[in-house]
DNA sequence: CCACTCTTGTCAACCGGTTGCCAAAAATTG
DNA sequence: CAATTTTTGGCAACCGGTTGACAAGAGTGG
């Protein structure tokens, strides 16, 4: 007789009187298990005796229903513990409350202040974080990207590996925010790394240096142009000789091979375009018998998690990752709310933390 | 004369003729910009002369449609770049495609694997991860998860911080699996720590050392004390002596605090209950002069990002993160299928991972 | 060739909210 | 107190799929 998908809301309050004969047959189970799947707006209507579209008002429309009323209906929301159902919200609106986040890698600490930044931040404004993965494949990436736009409201972008043209065809679908790149058109938050650079610079000059060397990350990497062109800046300015050497990959890995070229650089002082390749340029430099800071001394870049794990702790150039994230959904949430979005890229400020893997030049 | 909310599907397929005298005033653009709003079943049934009921039976029923105009209706789809909309589908049905995954705190290194497995095994399945966090307390927890678990189909809790009641409630109204935790009705996944502690202490005990400590976790985290039990019953057979220490948090600064403790219990091998714990306690140690591990031989747990970051670099017993991920995806996917949950705990083998921060006790 | 299954497509109701339009009720004004 | 404006609540259509019931068409056997 029951024809299939009801939710069973016979069961409110305590009165589980005479289930069986009354409601069980027209009401099957819904959702799995548990016979509470929440209340719908129809149910408030009928304990507050008035129409399903004021229970919607009420709920959502701030100011367009009677104070009365208003108070009728939360309260018999409160009541049957009412939760709105999202996906029926979705559906008319198109609002889903979320936002997507994409990372080329979920296990790089790099990112992980950026999620933690835009978790909490979204959060605090109720909406929903959706995490996606691109495994650092530029392909993958546009997959994700276009799966997780059709259930999102906005999407933010750290770091991306793909062209700048799939991004501007994305953002022209929903607002899109660019973390760790810049371009034009597309709402960017971008820390700006001459402040660190000539931090860093400037003391590897005061102590000692002459020589430099940077060690660079990925091609597709749009920040490691920017922090080379950074380095050799501040080397004119502070007088080095500055070369830029190419890393396989950037990770500890990478740093390790690397270490080879740095030392036939004749370079004495080393900034990394990630702490990875610093931490491993440090661990194979220090196998083969170099110290570090009084050979040679090292600078990366980030701050990530286990940068303090080193010995000597590392010296780095500390991109404020959480304040990204942060800013990101900010800027998001905003043009969801029909404010204009920033012109120009946001900068964040880097600035050089200085531990012991970088010193004074001992000849 | 329109009445707002409808989708432009006006201009199709490259035919741009003459929008504005025909469209322009009964199709506002709904979704934001774009005039892309995608396909609809509808208009696939209108390009295939069907029933937009055939539709969707051709796309989600294998079998219930002929093969002929299965053929007529994919082409069509792919022609006009159908997308389902997971809303619409969700509503009726209540399949969201989608599964939640809590942890206690997202830049904890520990989860970095356990995220990843379960992303990518979702990803692999067609399920989208949410990622929440509860910040390390027990009511966010429990919040988070009751939000969460109004939009998903399943969820994942990775280490837990609230009651057992609560995580059984939970359970009563969608899947829940739980990873690095065991509760009685609910499927759990277990790394199995004896494996690793026995090879961790039977290394130690062959290289010398007599007294053992053991650095506890916090008390709310079930796994400190299975790791403590593993610990002691390995010490026994092993005719080891084996304190427990109490630390104040499970992070590095953590682990520098109870140093002092480490000394004065006079062990000389300690296992840590995780490796931020043990890379803590090696930076004081070290910076108090004692030579790591010729004085005092430091075993952490987890074998975290990092681990291998530090001088010596560090003994851990290795708990396969990624793999619990997977798993406990893998078994809430096969619950959602309508499979039977394993009965017992899934258990997930450990190995001690040796370093340079364990070896023999010169004494 | 007809009665009887089995396959396949259509109809219509439904999921749970949202919102434009309208009319009744209340408040304001002359 | 009547006329007018403003509030406020109700009606009904709609978002885009899903699914049970049913009937027309295809296939089969006697």
């Amino acid at each position: 007789m029951a024809t299939g998908l009801f939710c069973c809301h016979a069961v409110y309050d305590g009165a589980v009187t005479d289930v069986t004969s009354t409601g069980a047959a027209t009401a099957p189970a819904k959702r799995g298990r548990g016979e509470k799947s929440s209340a719908t707006i129809y149910d408030i209507a009928k304990l507050a005796g008035v129409n399903p579209s004021t229970v919607s008002r009420a709920l959502s429309k701030p100011g367009r229903v009677s104070a009365k009323t208003q108070k009728i209906i939360e309260d018999a929301a409160a009541e049957l513990n009412y939760q709105v159902n999202p996906f029926a919200r979705a559906l008319p609106t198109g609002r889903t409350q979320t936002i997507g986040l994409i990372v080329a890698d979920i296990t790089n600490p790099t990112f992980f202040d950026i999620i933690r930044g835009a978790e909490t931040t979204g959060s605090a404004r109720d909406y929903t974080l959706v995490l996606a993965e691109s495994a650092e494949s530029p392909e993958t990436e546009v997959t994700a990207a276009r799966r997780l736009l059709s259930t999102v409201d906005g999407l933010i972008l750290a770091s991306p590996r793909m062209d700048d043209d799939h991004i501007r065809a994305l953002s022209a679908d929903k607002p899109v925010v660019v973390i760790n790149r810049q371009i034009d058109g597309v709402p960017c938050v971008v820390p700006d790394v001459n402040k660190g650079i000539s931090e860093a610079v400037r003391s590897l000059a005061a102590n000692g240096h002459t020589n430099l060397a940077y060690v660079a990350g990925p091609a597709q990497s749009w920040m490691t142009g920017r922090r080379w062109e950074g380095v050799k800046a501040a080397c004119e300015w502070s007088k080095l000789g500055a070369v830029r050497l190419e890393s396989s990959k950037p990770t500890v890995d990478g740093g390790r091979q690397v270490a080879r070229d740095v030392l036939e650089s004749g370079a004495t002082a080393v900034i990394t375009y990630n702490d990875l390749l610093a931490i491993g340029l440090m661990q194979e430099l220090q196998a083969g018998g170099m110290r570090v800071p009084d050979q040679i001394s090292i600078v990366g870049f980030d701050d990530i998690f286990g940068a303090d794990f080193t010995t000597p702790a590392l010296t780095t150039v500390r991109s404020p990752l959480g304040e990204c994230g942060t800013r990101a959904v900010t800027i998001l949430l905003d043009v969801l709310q029909g404010h204009d979005a920033p012109d120009e890229a946001v900068s964040v400020e880097t600035e050089l933390v200085v531990r012991g893997s970088s010193g004074r030049l001992l000849a």
